[in-house]
DNA sequence: AAAGATTTTGTTACCGCTAACATGACCTAA
DNA sequence: TTAGGTCATGTTAGCGGTAACAAAATCTTT
């Protein structure tokens, strides 16, 4: 056994099964007419010399990197990072790798940047998570005729996309209040740029109007800090309110936080439902009223919707996943007055 | 203009700029010594074109396909999140793509798995974050002369590593409950299979020994629910139990919420502290007493160190970072019997 | 102004693979 | 038996770059 200095070629692998180099890449490729001894042959020279086909080689000539691009804000956050890991396993499972890349939304030189990384590499198909819709359209422009997948973005119409219906979960966090007895409800939104964020803010104005009730809607940004500050600044008793209805679970931590600190009782004075259901949201005190939303099937899904378009995988189901609303401790009737 | 029906190729932009391919190829690879004028030619027509230089043709010949492979064990962790993200942007600003690729650590075909997963994409490095020693292992042997940096591992001496120093955030923690006045201390300790556990575990035990006390360490697994159960389970009065230092925040999490129920007042009856500084641990009730890691430049860090062996990027600090004391309302003096 | 040194540009070969076509082996049917 | 097919394998060319060398253009220097 002779070693070579580098990695073994097909022509190595030709050599030592004493077959062309093209029988070896028919070998690799499951090509189905062929003797099963050569295979056989072939497939121990392989292993034999610990052969791995050269992926750069193979993307030059069929112009397919097996390669797919993720264009995300934050994947720090609990949902996105949900996704990333869900999306690359169903990645590899259908022999494709996911490259991350995170841009500032707020910055289109930024977005443009990313999404050029993310060319140059040459990337079959890419997942915009990026809530800007401003960010989805560049990226459509620059790519050219690139599959783009959007999770959770406005563009119902003409692109593909995969999304949770934060309308329906919006309205069931709101009814389930307004269920309980309250009326007046406060909506802590996410960021507006956020199209999750807008939907869950039109789902409540609409189900409160629906139902005979004021909405009323100030602004936070998903962080827990910000519903801290919310919740020391209302005036929840003078102002009647009774239950809140929080953008995520740490916004509702935040208010939680504030509420305690000022001496309103959760549940008793104030109601808190979240969204996310975080894993650490029944660990709250009090334990946490919230949406649960299936990050990882949502990720799955918008890996499956793009390759249903590369290769001959079947299209995932593209009606929008159903939060559920997990009732915990932190929501209850509101007291009689 | 006439318009191609494929994406341009160098020979485009050099029968365009009139002058030869290679001369283009300098353009792109910032050759010094070329007249300006010519540059400037080459520079117009790339951008009437669009060009993008094909990085699979460039792979093939340079053999470097500037795509570094991270392999994690749960990317949807605070940390491994926060480092994702730094790595794949220290990454990007260094001229390479960050390809991840999570596996399970306790599962050896999974692990393999993983590494052969990036080893086919022809990456030029890896970062690994999985825990276990043996994975660690096992990759060095898959992927031979590969250069290979481990986050937090234990192996310090033979191989490329960065880290926290967890000892010395395990010991800061529990001198910080010991100062308090506390000398019965119970710790509750992460995964014995992760590094960073052991040595939190470990640094528990010495500085209790060193102070003349006796250690207690109980298992749990990072999650609030293994704190929760042990909050339920250890009788803290009874033993005399004044203070926990939990493996990270949501384990105290989980601690402090199990408390609450039992009617055991935090701080008073009992101090906690966690570790991480996850971002609502000041939200939490009582705000959470924890050591502040700074992920994000262990991320930067472990990219550079990988960099540093492979272009002519400067070394970075080697040095564990050390945690920081968050003090917050979880920790107190224990009460005067 | 001519020779030599230096800078700038061009030519050729190959990286490792797949597509397309060419060929040989084997089988079937008249 | 032999033409005509199918099956299994081999041959050739090229994907889009870079490296190495060759050649042309320009600058020195005497």
């Amino acid at each position: 056994m002779t070693k070579l200095n580098r990695q073994p070629n097909m022509y190595d692998v030709a050599k030592l099964a004493q077959v062309s180099h093209q029988t070896v890449s028919r070998v690799v490729n499951n090509y189905p007419s062929m003797r099963p001894e050569t295979r056989a042959r072939v497939v121990q020279a392989m292993d034999h010399l610990g052969y791995r086909p050269n992926q750069a080689a193979r993307a030059l000539v069929t112009q397919r990197s097996r390669i797919l691009g993720i264009l995300a804000s934050d994947l720090s956050l609990f949902g996105p990072s949900r996704m990333l890991q869900a999306m690359e396993l169903a990645s590899r499972e259908h022999g494709h790798m996911a490259v991350s890349c995170t841009v500032d939304p707020d910055s289109p030189s930024s977005v443009a940047e990313g999404i050029n990384h993310l060319a140059d590499l040459g990337i079959d198909g890419l997942v915009v998570l990026v809530p800007q819709t401003k960010a989805v359209a560049s990226a459509r422009k620059m790519l050219g005729t690139l599959p783009v997948v959007t999770v959770d973005s406005m563009y119902r119409i003409d692109e593909l996309s995969v999304s949770v219906d934060n309308f329906a979960g919006g309205q069931t966090a709101t009814e389930h209040l307004i269920s309980l007895g309250h009326r007046n409800i406060l909506h802590i939104s996410g960021p507006k740029s956020w199209f999750e964020a807008t939907a869950r803010s039109a789902a409540h104005a609409a189900t409160m109007l629906n139902a005979g009730f004021q909405p009323q809607i100030v602004s936070g940004d998903w962080t827990a800090d910000s519903g801290y500050a919310v919740g020391l600044e209302v005036n929840f008793e003078q102002r009647g309110i009774t239950a809140v209805f929080a953008a995520n679970d740490y916004v509702a931590l935040g208010v939680i936080k504030a509420a305690h600190q000022r001496g309103i009782r959760i549940p008793q004075d104030l109601s808190v439902v979240g969204f996310d259901d975080v894993p650490e949201s029944g660990y709250f005190i009090p334990s946490l009223t919230t949406m649960r939303q299936d990050f990882s099937e949502l990720g799955r899904r918008a890996i499956r919707l793009l390759l249903s378009g590369l290769d001959r995988i079947e299209a995932p189901n593209l009606a929008p996943l159903i939060p559920d609303l997990i009732v915990r401790e932190s929501t209850s009737a509101p007291r009689a007055h």
